[in-house]
DNA sequence: TCTGGGGTCCTTTTCCTT
DNA sequence: TCTGAAGGAAAAGGACCC
């Protein structure tokens, strides 16, 4: 039996949601974005008291009426228009459509109908492979009508059960393999469903420019444009060595595979969490002298809310990390691991405190973030006889950004 | 004029041990 | 006792994704 594997991307998510949210914002460019002064215009109790869908449209906050830091996290159709697109900044796309209405992002309502769409899914193809909030891939291969019409049929039920539960529409790409499914759910949008066989490569695949390709940003297609290479039909044409002599071995490797369509990777449904951050972007650059008091609380309470991450998704982490952005956007990090595995705040807190006292604090600071790696069950943790990890979190090397009481902020 | 937050994975560098 | 090579682990940084 043939392998169907499909790519399933909800379309403009965040954005549908609010539109479920707020019917009387449909057909108009709404943006979702990283608006905390927002959150509290909008979501006003004494407003939510009545029915959302009554809030007069002339009410809502637009885009021109924002100021201070933040990107686009994402933009309805109506807003992409105007070339307003994810990650954009805040103050560029009040540029381009000044009456945009700016909307803060609700996570938890969001994840409520991630989980909504996905359950869907599973009873109807169990093998389903979780790839953020709004994208899943699906092995058809063994579905009952997976196959038929090349997984159309299949793809089409799915489509229907999750629009008639939640009114949310989605694209979906069905192809040999993840890769070539990904790309298919792209072709499509909003609300198309896309079938790829292994003959489609050379007429649907090498066309498409590198960057389509699931793993090539805008770094490496910049490198790829450098050498020649616009297509995914010219990066065919090169040899393995070539590549692996341009781009190293793995990622040369990966890229002779996957222009050529081919990937073996499976669904995978079940995955661990490899780390767990917390991180935030202040309102204005702080710097270590001047502003000790307020990041000193602000590195706490990132700490306090890394422990209580980890509690609440029942892990515990042995490697300690910090991420420092400064005010020129250079990103500096530093980890350390633990004798022990941990989930308590104030062992963060000091292992995480040790990592700053290794960084230099001289210039202003606009993002502080704490990150547990290494991560166990609880009860898979066991005590280690090797005492050089404990030894090695005491013996740090010391800066002249640390005071002389030892701490920073 | 700007550029969020939460992740994964890979490569390179550094450090430690033998 | 010192030195250097080799290998592995940890740390740092970067690219990429949603």
């Amino acid at each position: 039996m043939p392998r169907r594997v499909a790519h399933l991307d909800m379309d403009a998510f965040y954005a549908s949601v609010e539109l479920l949210r707020y019917p009387q914002l449909r057909g108009r460019a709404v943006v979702i974005g990283g608006a905390r002064r927002l959150a509290d215009e909008v979501t006003d109790p004494a407003r939510l008291e009545g029915s959302l869908s009554r809030i007069a449209v002339s009410e809502f906050p637009r885009l021109k009426d924002y100021t201070g830091r933040g990107v686009i996290t994402t933009a309805s159709y109506e807003a992409r228009r105007f070339g307003i697109g994810s990650a954009l900044g805040l103050m560029k796309a009040a540029r381009l459509c000044p009456q945009a209405i700016l909307l803060p992002a609700d996570f938890a309502e969001y994840r409520k109908y991630s989980h909504a769409f996905k359950n869907i899914i599973a009873e109807i193809a169990p093998i389903v492979e979780d790839r953020g909030i709004d994208e899943v891939y699906i092995d058809f291969t063994e579905v009952p009508g997976g196959q038929r019409e090349g997984g159309r049929v299949l793809a089409r039920l799915i489509q229907k059960s999750i629009f008639d539960a939640t009114g949310l529409t989605c694209s979906i790409g069905v192809a040999p393999n993840k890769l070539l499914a990904k790309m298919a759910s792209e072709f499509r949008k909003p609300n198309g469903i896309s079938i790829l066989t292994e003959g489609d490569l050379q007429a649907k695949i090498w066309p498409l420019a590198c960057r389509k390709v699931n793993g090539i940003g805008p770094k490496t297609d910049a490198e790829l444009q450098r050498l020649g290479i616009q297509t995914i039909g010219d990066l065919a044409q090169r040899d393995l060595q070539w590549l692996i002599d341009h781009f190293g071995q793995k990622t040369g490797a990966w890229m002779y595979e996957a222009a050529r369509g081919r990937d073996d990777r499976p669904v995978v449904t079940n995955s661990q969490p490899v780390s767990v951050s917390r991180e935030t972007t202040f309102a204005q650059n702080l710097h270590a002298q001047r502003n000790k008091a307020e990041l000193g609380a602000i590195f706490t309470r990132l700490c306090q809310q890394l422990a209580s991450d980890l509690q609440t998704k029942g892990y515990v982490g042995k490697t300690i990390g910090i991420k420092l952005r400064y005010a020129d956007f250079k990103c500096v990090t530093r980890e350390q691991s633990l004798a022990c595995h941990t989930a308590d705040a104030s062992v963060i807190r000091h292992a995480a405190g040790l990592c700053l006292k290794r960084i230099s604090l001289a210039q202003p600071l606009r993002l502080l973030g704490v990150r547990a790696g290494a991560l166990r069950r609880p009860g898979e943790c066991v005590a280690e006889p090797d005492a050089s990890a404990a030894a090695k979190a005491t013996s740090v090397p010391m800066t002249d950004s640390m005071s002389a009481d030892g701490q920073l902020f």
